[in-house]
DNA sequence: GATGCTGAAGTTGTATCTATCATTGCGTAT
DNA sequence: ATACGCAATGATAGATACAACTTCAGCATC
């Protein structure tokens, strides 16, 4: 038997260790070797290769021939490309999408709906299903932009941010002062003012970098 | 003897299959298998399999379980991406870089030295020479950003482009008008003014687009 | 004529085996 | 004490074997 369920050893062993260095179980400069994995996942090291290669890919680890799978150190700079790269990315993508009526429209009317999404989880008390709110309304933003490179190029950022955020727990307070911030975005966008927007967007990502950094 | 020689069978498929994208001798929309690949070079399915997830992690094919791998087609909007990335990518750079007096006079210095080689070359009726020029001349401008992420995001738009561009041989007259936008771009960087930088790469970059899709 | 079955061919997914490489620790000579 | 050589250990890289899945052609059946 050698598939002995429907999702692939290949991906299980992704997920497994992609989701263990995103919540820092697995800590920045540890070395990880295929056979480990295997093991306790009970497959064979053909598919865990498969996943280290994907993972290096996505610069989560680096391979050394012959020695070994290094997890990559979160770099002291990497808040800061992070919250940097977000900034330009979505600040162009605005900029795009504020050039048309039509779109600007859209734009609006999906993030309208997304907002009321965290008003509602953060009246559930639903933490979790606010965060979940939180990242869909910067990819609606950078959707927006109907660029695919820079849409795939966001998704690996926001990876990497996860990582760094891993600790941080939001409480209902910080929440509520996000939405805020958000609901400034949205009037940016609705007033097609892509220079507001860049300068309320460059504040609230400074927030957010100072909750990576501390 | 497991290898024969000392570049590994990994990369010698990786390269292979890249190569032939880029070059447009796998044209998008083909499919391609494993074995194909492996007898092809002479080596077994496994690091030709592994070569597939790189190119599939890079965008460049797509993998089918149990079918095969199909070259990414070119989509009918990618040259418009690629292109308004760059314009995003090297404008953000410059902008960063400007704010500097430090930082401005290295990136000049840097690129002072490149545009001479691009002369250099092409007075030297070496065109390929000066291909390679062209391409650090805008590689530099995006190192100067200091953004690892950014940084690695650019050199994957890069590989898109050439592959676009795998039909465009460049005449020396083409080059001439090339190297004198250069020279113009850098002007702008040296007077630190970036929204004539970013008005002057959207020219540049607007005819490379043109040069893209005829 | 349409539908469904069946078997063959082609492809991937995974396990396993061997060769090679890198590191480490120990014994020995200097 | 230090440096050197060398075997043991542990890891990967690649080859090979085989099972499972997809597709399709050909044929039987309705």
């Amino acid at each position: 038997m050698v598939e002995k369920n429907s999702v692939a050893a290949g991906d299980r062993a992704y997920e497994d260790v992609k989701s263990r260095i995103l919540e820092g179980e697995l800590a920045g400069g540890e070395l990880i070797s295929e056979g480990e994995v295997a093991d306790r996942l009970n497959i064979s090291r053909t598919p865990v290769r498969e996943a280290f290669l994907r993972l290096q890919a996505e610069g989560l680890m680096k391979l050394y021939p012959k020695r070994g799978a290094m997890i990559t150190p979160i770099a002291r700079s990497e808040a800061r490309d992070v919250v940097d790269a977000r900034n330009m990315l979505e600040t162009h993508a605005v900029r795009s999408v504020v050039a048309s009526e039509e779109r600007t429209e859209r734009l609006v009317a999906a993030l309208r709906e997304n907002i009321q999404l965290q008003k509602d989880r953060i009246a559930d008390r639903n933490l979790a299903g606010y965060a979940l709110a939180d990242a869909d309304f910067h990819s609606a933003l950078i959707s927006a932009s109907e660029n695919a490179l820079i849409i795939q190029f966001y998704a690996t950022l926001y990876d990497r941010q996860v990582r760094m955020a891993r600790s941080s727990v939001p409480t209902d307070v910080v929440a509520e002062d996000v939405v805020g911030a958000h609901q400034a975005l949205l009037d940016a966008i609705a007033a097609r003012d892509a220079d507001r927007f860049e300068q309320l967007l460059a504040e609230h990502l400074k927030k957010i970098h100072e909750v990576l950094i501390r």
